[in-house]
DNA sequence: AAGCTGGCTGAACATATGTGCAAGGAGCGG
DNA sequence: CCGCTCCTTGCACATATGTTCAGCCAGCTT
């Protein structure tokens, strides 16, 4: 029995992990583990949760070739991007939907992002569920930019979109960029001149260096509007404004239409999010889709090629298959 | 004993595979599964059993530095060996200790094999408890080779050997090319003239192309001896000559000193495992040792350069690193 | 068709795991 | 030294999971 308090790991730690090896490499039960650690049961029980939270533990599901992967193959075949279908109960809610999806991206999510990467994030219902699961990866030199303003009439929109960053710097240790500016300007103007300060230019730069982007869809005219619609950032007279411009849904909120334009939407002269062309640079676009009323927003997204992986539920997919 | 899933994939896997998403990923109970699948909770548990036991679900320990990696970063510095230090406690019988390590061992072994591989496996009572674990991936193209005979006086060794062979195979999908010669031929000139066969030769040059080799340790002369010397491979004659040339340890059945060396050794003449020359030209050679009473055999073995990767149990560990 | 076999199922039971809670201990500021 | 907070622990109980067993069904033999 050594007891040498190394520098680098607490003990704490250093138990989760030697109860992990134990339970999930050599199938002890939790009692015999809580007898070699000198321990009780519930501490090791404790301590197993911890290792899970922490990431220590990594599971993984290896899929040859399951039952949603017929709808993912169809997908790629039909949309050239990685679709991951998460199984979700026909009767489930919306709110069930979205919880569900999240969960699986957040588990996964480790796979994507690594060390010296850069990842950008928007915000939304969707990435605050998602932020909410992070399973933690120790990254280093590793960045969190923010995609777009979150501010409105009312509030800067520091508070909730720096907390969904924040909680993916924590799980990653990255470093996190926010950008504080509201999610659209009055006038365009303004956002040019803002767009030469030297402040958001090292930010735009670094949205151009992006390594994965990761993102929900807006869906402006669907039963089950977004964050953005509802939370006050649009007046009624952009709201007619878009409808009348065919726009179908919103990324980061960069508005576009059913065939994936965004030209001549004025709208997008004063939003704060970053041009097709410079999310269409980052290799990996990940993007997180829940419930059929997104779909014809998905179907925009999709001619503009901003998605390189989905993440979407069993029903929407399903839609999404026999749809088109 | 057929194999059929290939283009369509059994219901049962199918399930198998919602069943472990919804269970390690979206962390429902095995309860509300069962719900969602239309079947009794029983089931799912089964499911999910079966789905860990195929190896469809991967669990992994991310080790950052735990208790176990002081140790192996001392014996990495010393050595120049990645370590893999099992956690077993201190009052453990040698036959849990190997069995503890054997599982370990199984459990990660599909990180080194992967298709288009081929793994030298030798034989001996670490293989085979390694071998009734081995958590199965589904490779292409890859191949496990025989590195030693197994035959005796008494026995072909086929019956003893291929099932051990047998069980790797069928994990990873792999060819299993069998080397049906004795341990050791009574004359070397027999060996000598059975090197020219051609189907022989061909066995060689797999073994001289292998990615992996993967063995435990022979120790003549411990409190325990290991299958070779207990199994009537060796006449008592052979044994006292193994003690004159000042032998410690074998790896498949070729003898080494304290030192490294093989040469003048007159069992090696007559013995079918590879040359050491040989060996050391797989880039991975993953030796398996539990309990102490192998240490001289293990050092003998380092000195050799015979091992890449090394997997050992605690108070073993502890008292390679105390010991020198 | 009857009889057999092997594999699968769910109910009931046996274990194993998760959690609320009260108690104890370390750190800290009076 | 006290009294406070915050964190951790193990117990006891509540849940969740694993396993046994008898019954069922499909496929096959007679």
């Amino acid at each position: 029995m050594t007891l040498p308090n190394d520098l680098t790991l607490s003990d704490r730690t250093s138990d989760a992990l030697t109860a992990a090896h134990l339970y999930y490499m050599q199938d002890l039960t939790m009692d015999a583990i809580a007898h070699e650690l000198h321990t009780s049961r519930s501490s090791v029980s404790r301590l197993l949760s911890q290792a899970r939270a922490s990431g220590l533990v990594d599971i993984q599901i290896r899929s040859p070739l399951d039952a949603t992967s017929n709808l993912e193959k169809v997908i790629f075949d039909r949309y050239h991007v990685t679709a991951h279908v998460v199984p979700v109960p026909d009767h489930a809610s919306d709110v069930d939907r979205l919880d569900r999806v999240a969960l699986s991206v957040a588990r996964i999510l480790g796979q994507y992002f690594d060390s010296n990467m850069t990842m950008g994030i928007a915000w939304g219902s969707t990435l605050n569920a998602i932020s909410r699961h992070v399973t933690p990866k120790r990254t280093h030199n590793s960045q969190i930019v923010q995609l777009n303003g979150a501010g409105n009439m009312r509030t800067t929109g520091l508070d909730y979109a720096s907390e969904i960053l924040r909680r993916f710097g924590d799980a990653f240790g990255a470093h996190v960029e926010q950008f504080p500016v509201p999610a659209f300007f009055d006038d365009p103007a303004t956002r040019q001149a803002f767009w030469r300060e030297r402040g958001v230019i090292r930010l735009l730069q670094m949205q151009g260096r992006m390594d994965v982007a990761l993102f929900g869809l807006g869906s402006p005219f669907s039963d089950v509007p977004s964050h953005v619609y509802a939370g006050g950032y649009l007046e009624s007279e952009d709201f007619d404004a878009l409808g009348r411009g065919g726009v179908v849904g919103d990324v980061a909120t960069v508005f576009f239409r059913a065939d994936g334009s965004t030209d001549g939407i004025p709208l997008n002269e004063r939003s704060t999010g970053p041009d097709f062309a410079v999310l269409r640079r980052a290799p990996r676009r990940i993007c997180v889709v829940s419930g059929s009323s997104k779909l014809a927003s998905l179907h925009g997204a999709l001619s503009a090629r901003l998605i390189t992986d989905l993440f979407i539920d069993e029903g929407a997919a399903h839609a999404l298959c026999d749809g088109a």
